[in-house]
DNA sequence: CTGAATTGCGCAATGA
DNA sequence: GTCATTGCGCAATTCA
């Protein structure tokens, strides 16, 4: 039953004191709601600030990856002219290369380590 | 020093309405505020979910960049072991390589573009 | 000027 | 028993 009237106050002495203690308990209580709500507030601007704390390393890693990728590119480049000029050659660590060469020019797209 | 103590009570023929409309206006305000307290939780939550979303993102990228500078570095040394072998030889691009070759096996730091 | 949205605040129920 | 957290309504203020 979403919307109904508020119905939740009323009543004389139920279990509490008359307004002694009550007073004082609804005072410290409002105290520590105030507290609550302050901690809660500084809570989310915390949260906020990660998000662009989080935002600006992301772009700087990504144009850290883009620069590495576009070097890699560039080597991978020369690797093949160079077999191209030295195709019977095998000064070079070999074949295997030839596998790495053609794989990844992005990056892997799986996080496979070890 | 907006509030002293929370006093704001009152009373007295300010904005007439007795509690006919009155109870309107309440009810109506009340429901406002219900939504708008909907509204901004939602607002806090996906937040919280776009930390997330940064914070894998982020993870995504520093593997790359870890994987990518190796492999640089990887074919870096082989560049540099063939040099040796072949000192004298200009077969490859040039000299304007050992320069690259020595500046950054950790991408560069800064973000300079274009 | 009008009505909705937001915000600070206190109350009471409930959670630790 | 105490403090913390949370939903809720009131009233003041800000937005549109």
């Amino acid at each position: 039953m979403p919307p109904r009237k508020g119905r939740v106050k009323k009543e004389g002495p139920e279990s509490g004191e008359d307004s002694d203690e009550y007073r004082k308990k609804r005072d410290r209580n409002n105290l520590a709601v105030k507290r609550s709500r302050v901690k809660s507030k500084q809570k989310t601007q915390e949260t906020l600030n990660r998000v662009t704390m989080l935002r600006n390393e992301n772009t700087v890693l990504e144009e850290k990856v883009k620069t590495l990728t576009k070097e890699l590119g560039f080597l991978k480049e020369l690797f093949i002219a160079h077999a191209a000029n030295n195709v019977d050659s095998s000064k070079f660590e070999g074949v295997d290369l030839q596998r790495l060469l053609e794989e990844d020019t992005s990056a892997e797209t799986s996080g496979d380590n070890k």
